[in-house]
DNA sequence: AATGAATGAGATTTCATTCAT
DNA sequence: TATGAATGAAATCTCATTCAT
């Protein structure tokens, strides 16, 4: 049912040291050479499996992508209300950075893959994919008067993403020295009272 | 009354120049050639400057820093409530964005300055800065009832600080397609309405 | 009766696909990834064939001064007089550059061979071959009084020669703009009328 | 009066030593490094005087270009008869030859330029130039009477251009192993002899 | 204060070729 | 007969930096 990348085995091994390399050195050090390194090889054999360094950064992107899609598939199929669509979606986000810390460093920033138009596209539609997975979620929230609606959607929705990806930001430029998913729990029962529908609160 | 720098009037070019060229072509680009060029003068010239092409990073940073420091000191002389100093340093921010829109994409753009201690290490200093001053003026909010005291003053601050930068975010991916200060307004409006405190909502 | 090469099938393709790599791109764009590219097979079949890229090259040499000594042969078994070989020859080169332009852009491209001592050995061989060729039928037109003997014969084949050379090097670099063998049947009726007998010689 | 280039001292040097390398090695060998390696500087040292490789062989072209134009402007400029001036033509090309060897290797082997569309404009530019040279003072040659009219000039002047490419060609070929301006000189003789008007035709 | 010339290190990429399958 | 994976060598070019002037 998911889609799946046609990434060979060699092609994810070198997606997923790549990733490392910009997680804990930063983009100026993902180098054909380091990444050859990493997985001990020579540096000439990385063009087998992808054409050029900018082949490699797309299929970051790409890979997170698709990964991301199916993640949204798999929630909206979990037949949970919206509310508990975005919980689910945060949790598993926070899951997903403490297992791979590095994709945490290199999904939220954006700046990194500016220097290319093709890069820059393919940033936008993620970033507009959780966007509008978050938005429309909380849209159908306030229908079912599950979510206030004294405040536009489009709002709560930026709220609730700039502070996902705040904390997760402060998590890695901390070396990972607090528990992300602690903290995120906190976060979202914090969160969920802030969208509650405000007469409710009285209760 | 305010901390000034010791940069001289090339320094401060070197500087400018070198936000614009990390903003437009990203931090790859940022070279002593690139720089010199856009200076119109030699690349050693940049040498008489400073130091080092780690110098510029760190000036940068530094400017950055003491123009946050005293734009900080300035909205606490201001004689004004605790929000109405969050909303001040709001709007204080947008319009700072849009009269230099490189700064914005250099400034919440952690990563760049990942690949080295001392970069990192003032880059949390300035997060911290900021992070401190919201989270003070909330506590200060909650204190005088005129912010919610049922959410911890950490995550109120994330919250708020975490809205503002993606919002600074999205408009410069956007490449500045809208209004920032006008759309700014409205995000401020509310967050204003969910950090009230519960029961004023009522009236 | 011809003397005839043993290439397989494949190792034809090879020349043939070579010798037009280098009639469009040039000798630098002859690599084993090219020639498999345009053959549609893997760049390690190449040494199923050709031992090294060095035996490509020299293949073709070899191929065409074969081709060029048939072509010789069958000429001389004409039964024409020396001035009608001439003609034959210049004809028959025409007509095969005109079906095969690449070849004419490889095989007076004799700096192309330069690089390799038993490449320009071969290279010389060849050209000798059409010189000696057209040398001792000039020699021969001079003793039957066809052609004039006021100028030593080495001079006028070099002049044939030359002619033939130039008008096929313009035709290729104009991008075979023009009708070759229209304009080649013009230069061989001048270069017969320039080394016809001359009566106002013995003045 | 001439015109003149505007390399520096350090480019004329890399011109120079280029067309050496290519004469001796063949276009193949002509490397940043070789380059380098012969001026005794690092090859980044080259990249400070040519912006890149291409630029370098342009240069080649341009400079042989100016150095051919004004050697026509110096040969109009001797008030001699137009056959005099292909003679002259003739006898300074060899005399440059025999001086610098390396330049023939360059000068009449197109095809080493072929790669590039750049190049191979300027490539063309160079043979129009001698060749609307010699068919102009063929054409004149013939309205005075000097030079037989039956043939059409421009086979004339292909015939001309042709005979002085084939003689250098293999002398350089032949590792310059016999005395051009000697052979060359006996060449202008019988092409002499070949273009004079002819009583016969008049029969 | 500025520059022209230079360089060691290193970037991406291509080359011909090999080898296990 | 063919290929996928790999490699040492080398290509072009860029980088931050230095130094004499």
């Amino acid at each position: 049912m998911n889609k799946v990348t046609n990434f060979t085995k060699r092609q994810k091994d070198i997606i997923d040291v790549s990733i490392k390399i910009i997680a804990k050195n930063g983009i100026q050090h993902l180098t054909i050479k380091n990444i050859s390194k990493s997985l001990g090889i020579s540096e000439p054999a990385i063009y087998r499996h992808f054409e050029s360094k900018l082949d490699i950064l797309l299929a970051i992107l790409l890979d997170f992508k698709i990964k991301m899609q199916n993640s949204i598939d798999h929630i909206q199929a979990l037949g949970k209300t919206s509310v508990e669509q975005i919980e689910v979606m945060f949790f598993s986000h926070f899951r997903e950075f403490v297992n791979n810390p590095a994709l945490a460093a290199v999904i939220f920033s954006e700046e990194i893959f500016q220097n290319d138009k093709r890069l820059a596209r393919q940033v936008k539609s993620i970033m507009k994919l959780s966007q509008d997975f978050i938005t429309s979620l909380i849209q159908e929230g306030q229908q079912t008067h599950m979510v206030r609606d004294d405040i536009p959607h489009e709002q709560l929705s930026l709220i609730i993403l700039g502070a996902l990806r705040l904390i997760v930001t402060r998590w890695r430029l901390s070396d990972t020295a607090f528990d992300l998913e602690k903290e995120g729990h906190n976060l979202w029962k914090s969160i969920k009272k802030l969208i509650y529908p405000v007469n409710s609160n009285i209760l």
